[in-house]
RNA sequence: GUGGGUAUGGUGAAGCGGUUAACACGGCGGAUUGUGGCUCCGUUACGCGCAGGUUCAAAUCCUGUUACCCACC
């Protein structure tokens, strides 16, 4: 029995949707859903207690970025991610593997594991299935993700073909070196732009009976309608009792489509980041905060979202604090992103329930102004 | 009052007779998908205090004028 199991509630009429339920040693959280990311330990501007009023469930903290500082070790002395930072609901740490492809300047990968210089002080590290594991162990999130190759885009089928073999081994040590029982350990789907890679690591993967899967190397620059058609190749052949996580991909159009396909998690930088960078997320699309526009414009982002910043302040107002450079914009403008997409989340899983996903999607994609990135299979 | 100096976009400033007046900041747009509050991209002075003059050519040279700064009475 995993520490984490996947209950399957119900499914779509039509398309690959699905309503579920996640058990977790902290907690039973609701599918689909979206995951704040919190790398270094932390919502970046946001205190738990926040998370927790916008009905925040599962997030994510970055093996990577905490291997490096400040230690799985003294985390592990703190007793633990969920202590340490005081989050007590479900949990989930990335593999780092991602990090290793995407941040490091110099590395070196071979079938043992990869050499890389940190971000931080340029020392050498090093980063293999079992180093991965031993770490997130030691972090102690609910949910651990295996160490894999993130492929980038593109890549040609030589080369994907043979990390992808790689990732597949390297999941099996993920597997054989995971020990703690109340942790559960999700395998990582790649496979690149190829259906015949993707259904070859899909299908391995299966065999080795993960508590559930990440979807990984989609969203790295491949055109949308290619990045659909590699997840629905995807899904088709993943354990329908096993929860499926598309890794790193959390914009709306992403979820509507991702949940459509089959996803049952997702995680994104997207709505904190730019909340950083002076952006709101609504229904639309998106909001620039600093744009002169709103200046005197003193209604609130979304009229009506009901979350903490759109009930007290305006959007002349935020757009002053992004002005000013004052941090409580970063924080108002993340509040709202999160709450947006979390309170996103709990609509699409109210239509699956209702049996009205298909209304949802189309609704959804009446509202939304990138109207280019509308799916073609929208009758 | 006398002598000297400086006047270039929102700001700090390059340019010192000859391509479409550097560059930085700011402003205005845009990007951002398993997080560097980072970063990246585009755009932003039909004009060089004002008025004349010299020259094929003037932000650059000359004259006058105005403003500010420094020194001395």
């Amino acid at each position: 029995m995993h520490a984490v199991t996947y209950e399957l509630i119900k499914e779509a009429k039509q398309g690959k949707a699905r309503r579920g339920r996640l058990h977790t040693p902290h907690g039973t959280f609701e599918t689909p859903m979206f995951m704040p990311v919190g790398t270094q330990a932390t919502v970046k501007t946001l205190s738990p207690e926040e998370l927790y009023d916008m009905e925040s469930q599962v997030i994510l903290a970055n093996t990577y970025h905490l291997f490096l500082r400040p230690g799985s070790g003294l985390v592990k002395k703190a007793g633990g991610l969920h202590k340490f930072m005081n989050y007590n609901r479900g949990m989930l740490t990335d593999s780092g593997g991602f990090q290793v492809f995407s941040l490091g300047e110099m590395r070196k990968i071979t079938e043992e594991g990869v050499m890389f210089r940190s971000h931080i002080d340029g020392s050498k590290q090093f980063l293999s299935p079992e180093v991965s594991v031993r770490v997130q162990e030691e972090l102690g999130a609910d949910i651990a993700m295996a160490f894999d190759e993130c492929i980038p885009y593109p890549s040609d089928f030589n080369y994907t073909k043979k990390s992808t073999e790689r990732t597949t081994r390297w999941a099996e040590r993920c597997l054989k070196a995971h020990t703690r029982p109340d942790q559960a350990l999700f395998g990582i789907v790649q496979g690149g732009m190829f259906p015949e890679l993707r259904k070859m690591s899909a299908e391995s993967l299966l065999e080795m009976d993960f508590a559930g899967y990440g979807i990984g190397g989609l969203s790295v620059g491949e055109p949308k309608p290619v990045m659909y058609d590699m997840l629905d190749q995807t899904t088709d052949w993943m354990d329908k009792q096993k929860a499926r996580y598309l890794m790193g991909v959390g914009t709306p159009d992403c979820i509507v489509e991702g949940v459509n396909l089959g996803v049952d998690m997702f995680d994104c930088v997207f709505p904190t980041r730019v909340a950083r960078n002076g952006t709101a997320m609504t229904a639309r699309g998106r909001l620039v905060i600093r744009n002169a526009v709103y200046a005197e414009d003193f209604r609130p982002i979304d009229e009506n979202c009901s979350c903490y910043t759109c009930r007290n302040f305006s959007r002349a107002y935020i757009r002053h604090l992004f002005k000013a450079e004052e941090t409580f914009g970063l924080r108002l403008l993340s509040i709202h992103n999160l709450h947006f997409l979390l309170d996103f989340a709990k609509k699409i899983r109210d239509a699956i329930e209702q049996d009205r996903f298909a209304e949802f999607r189309k609704e959804f994609w009446d509202n939304w102004e990138e109207k280019d990135k509308r799916p073609e299979n929208l009758n």
